[in-house]
DNA sequence: CGCTTGGTGAAAGTAAGTTTCACCCGTGGC
DNA sequence: GCCACGGGTGAAACTTACTTTCACCAAGCG
């Protein structure tokens, strides 16, 4: 066992249910269980005797203490105060439409748009609620030092690398992205003390990019992960994990809530390495948005 | 004080607080003392044991029992979710965040992150309540029936434009993404009628993606256009037209609020055409997933 | 193939919550 | 003044909930 009593009880300021959802697959199978009946509906698991919750996770009382041990809690009691309190906060169910759950089979478009519209800014909301602005603070610190910045990330996560490391060109920093997994080991390979290597993986697994980070680490950069999954394989190469968190529920794999989450996290990096120069970081969006001008066709009016 | 056992259990509407504090004098003078207790830190309260709370107000396990029945509940523990959830509703309101405009210069990770999280998210919230659901409907069924689709997009929309391919491609579709307008123009050149090609310009005025739009449409593709400004140039030569609502007000050009509503209208009009054939789409998404497991390293767990 | 190791539930153990009951004490009748 | 009487109360018995321990199992490893 060696089971240190403690798991950083730390530092989970958003909703205990987002922390939940968040440390999810790092959880046994009947813990899991477990925690999906609680994060599905918490307000429920919160009236629930622990025996009672046991039975319906199909496990034994033991391990749904071992679940709340696990989310940082001291027992059962506390979760389910804890739980309750939580519940009582969201307000949400502004009308009862499909919340969390995948789309219905005979969704017409509006109710798909109210879905997804839902799930995605939850995904946005519920990611900032629990970022860690002091984890924040010396990453942005750190890239505002660097000397060369590598962005890493692939599929889905590749898009928003990218978009990370044209916004920090954009206001003067020093960014790469690449697309190709051997030429972002070799831009890794080169990296050295006082440089910033950032991953980003959704589910925290990505060989490739776990790879790209501990190579950059060993070189001596800072390294960076942006996941999903505080304690995925990534977040042992990294110096600072950063989580989203989102669902993702509706069409598994599409990658649709995880990608808009892990873009605000970009944007609050970006607007906070940009905020530590104002200056200067003006000055650039300024040039960049003039060179692009001569691309625009005149005034924005037309169609009385 | 000839006291009925129990007090009209059903449903006190207002808070459980006032409704105890309502009932009060009618108590008995120790079940008063563990009222008074209960009043003044429903929080703390839901935190004790009944053994704690009991010995607080200077009386026994059975009386604080006794005081739950009179209030109207089952026991000690429903009592203790009923206060947590009570506690933690009526701290929510001094949540007078920094709402909408642009972040002050002084402001901390901290205030930069709910800012940024609140504009993202209000740009996917309104997004979605300004899409016109025939449209979408139309669009996806265009989508869905097109022998070929091309996206077009430049510079921040270019990302979602290449995100948007990826996601068609995902479930099968036949679709291009071109981050060169030459290749784009030529590419347009050779649509006809059934294919589909949509531009994406959060100003709607880039040249570029109008242009290849414009051939497109000459060429006899049904065109859709995806901007912030539905009277922009882009309008004019799209037959379909889809907005987004993005105030973009910080750090402007900075695109951080458009990206995240222009990817709101692609999950829509992803999901849509996903929807239009589950299956085949289920399918194609599982074959893409367990195509990149073998980049993905073992079990998500660790750190014991 | 045996050894570890993590996950698990049964059972034992402990603590929390609930019920019972006798006692106290003030009240009112005899 | 004595004696029911009855609500209010806490001690103790009791029940249920929660927690710990431990042995087992299955999977991975040398």
């Amino acid at each position: 066992m060696a089971k240190s009593p403690k798991i950083s009880a730390s530092h989970e300021p958003g909703g205990l249910i987002v922390h939940i959802s968040g440390l999810l697959p790092s959880l046994s199978p009947a813990e899991q269980r477990v925690a999906r009946l609680v994060v599905s509906d918490p307000a429920a698991a919160a009236r629930r005797t622990i025996t009672d919750l046991a039975t319906a996770a199909e496990t034994s009382e033991a391990t749904v203490i071992r679940f709340c041990r696990s989310v940082g809690m001291d027992g059962y009691p506390q979760l389910r105060i804890r739980l309750a309190a939580e519940a009582a906060r969201r307000i949400e169910p502004p009308d009862a439409r499909v919340v969390g759950g995948d789309i219905p089979p005979g969704a017409d478009l509006a109710q798909i748009i109210a879905t997804i519209a839902f799930n995605d800014a939850r995904a946005v909301e519920e990611t900032a609620e629990q970022l860690d602005p002091a984890v924040c603070e010396q990453v942005v610190e750190a890239i505002s030092g660097a000397g060369r910045i590598d962005i890493y990330g692939a599929g889905a996560s590749g898009f928003v690398a990218s978009d990370f490391q044209q916004k920090l060109h954009r206001i003067g920093r020093i960014a790469f992205y690449f697309p190709d997994v051997h030429t972002a080991l070799t831009s890794a390979a080169l990296l050295g003390r006082g440089d910033v290597a950032i991953g980003i993986s959704h589910t925290g697994t990505t060989s490739d990019v776990i790879e790209v980070l501990e190579q950059a680490r060993t070189r001596g950069a800072a390294t960076v992960a942006l996941t999903n999954f505080p304690r995925s394989p990534i977040a042992d190469v990294a110096d600072f994990v950063l989580t989203t968190a989102a669902r993702e529920t509706t069409y598994r794999s599409g990658a649709t809530a995880s990608r808009l989450a892990q873009l605000t996290v970009v944007d609050c990096l970006f607007v906070g390495v940009a905020a530590r120069n104002r200056a200067r970081a003006r000055k650039a969006l300024e040039a960049t948005a003039e060179a692009v001008q001569s691309h625009r066709v005149g005034a924005n009016r037309r169609r009385a």
